[in-house]
DNA sequence: GGTAGTATTACGTATTTATGTATTACGTAT
DNA sequence: ATACGTAATACATAAATACGTAATACTACC
């Protein structure tokens, strides 16, 4: 008789899903880190992730610096870029943003959503003494900003809330909401009146007057924000609010959602 | 005896090194296409390319759209962000290109090289009635443009040569210069001199002067450009010349160049 | 100076997978 | 009606590779 064999059936992962869990964990971090970081953190066998990484640095999609840390490469760099350039939303968007920010001579963000995060794609400055923290690329959980809830609000009620219960984040700041369901109600209500605003949240004395931009499905694909010190938007907010929500019309006219 | 087996070594390529290919031919074309056509133009297995695209699309790297084309997918806009908001260099440049959009009221672009082609990898329209035909991700050969130019300077002698003989193409606009020699002999000088002018070549009577980011190690990582209207370049060359070169020093201080 | 954790590399193998081959379907030119 | 190029999918298999294991070296803590 023979010895029935060790029936574990060992779980072998494609190198894709490898290469993109690798991707995943340094966009996470922001920063480079050692191949045994990186393996640690997904959980993946260490000898899989050198080699895995060791493949990636030749054909540069990966770097590798002084200290052995690894980062993302300049391959990628390129297919963003390509990628941005097809897509019709950011290229109206930004457009209309930079109009914006000459005329408003404040600053102009174009926000969009990644899963849980909202992300900072494109920025016009247009007041010089006025720095924001948040860059471009930087990502931000969508229950910290006005932009956040909007890029969320097109969708049904059940998706909404499941949204915010999986990705809300407790912030620094106190003023945060994280209650779930009331996230999940202001967010709707915001997206249906096509205006969120949000004060002093994410950073101090700062106010961002946000508005959705729509695709051609109804959904919510991007915001556009004007971000100004918290005085200057509240005494002259309808003025603000009025000429964003123009932006957002304009653009969303561009690719043909109305 | 046994029949010699056929002693074809079947060469067989990563799945890893599949996926990349697909991306490149992507961003070469600019545009979506099918599986079919991009198996072609690779030249691999149609069976191995239509099961790499389904995995990268189930994987959002990939999209594909109602026509069953593919396209590149969201996946690749997050890493490319990811990848520039560490990028320092390109921050600073971001916000000094901001500054001097403002400041000249023309529109300032920043570039980078990306093997032989140039590549617009931010801009700031400062004036809203003139449009440029270069929009953000554009790629261009490096032997039509100041900017494409500026990019190769820093190599020594032969690399550069080699660089115009590799890639070098000829443009529908005449005025074009295409022999390696002259044009590698071109580069160095204008690299030297930090400052590049091109005039009516990629455009319309469009002006375009532009100077080299030297990073840390000499190297030209990026240029700055002004791009306007032929008239208003030639009656006033000197201020432009050395505003932009003033914003190129600046962004060098700022990354510790100098 | 021994034990434990971190960091990296090397190697054999079970297991996945990239490929070749075949099949179906569609348009269109012969 | 037949032949041909394009377009897409299915399946078996030879061959690459993701994984387990082990070896080496370096810190740090007792």
């Amino acid at each position: 008789m023979m010895i029935e064999k060790n029936i574990k059936t060992r779980n072998r992962i494609s190198g894709i899903e490898r290469s993109l869990q690798i991707l995943d964990v340094l966009t996470d971090f922001g920063r480079p880190a050692s191949a045994y970081d990186i393996a640690k953190t997904i959980g993946a066998p260490i000898s899989t992730i050198y080699s895995i990484v060791e493949d990636l640095t030749s054909r540069e999609m990966l770097t590798r610096d002084s200290n052995n840390l690894v980062w993302l490469g300049p391959r990628l760099l390129r297919y963003g870029l390509a990628y941005e350039a097809q897509m019709d939303v950011l290229l109206e968007a930004r457009k209309e943003m930079d109009h914006l920010a000459a005329y408003l001579k404040e600053t102009i963000q174009i926000c969009t959503r990644d899963e849980g995060k909202m992300v900072v794609t494109a920025m016009a400055t247009g007041n010089e003494h006025f720095h924001v923290a948040s860059h471009i690329g930087s990502r931000t959980p969508i229950n910290w900003t006005a932009s956040g809830r909007l890029l969320v609000g097109h969708m049904d009620d059940n998706e909404c809330l499941e949204m915010f219960k999986k990705y809300s984040e407790t912030s620094p700041n106190t003023d945060t909401i994280i209650d779930p369901l009331q996230l999940s109600k202001t967010s709707k209500k915001e997206f249906t009146a096509g205006l969120a605003i949000q004060v002093s949240l994410s950073e101090f004395s700062v106010s961002c007057i946000a508005a959705p931009i729509r695709g051609r499905d109804g959904s919510c694909i991007a915001t556009i924000s004007v971000v100004l010190p918290e005085l200057k938007a509240s005494s002259n907010l309808d003025y603000f609010t009025s000429e964003v929500q123009k932006s957002a019309n304009k653009i969303e006219l561009a690719i043909g959602s109305y």
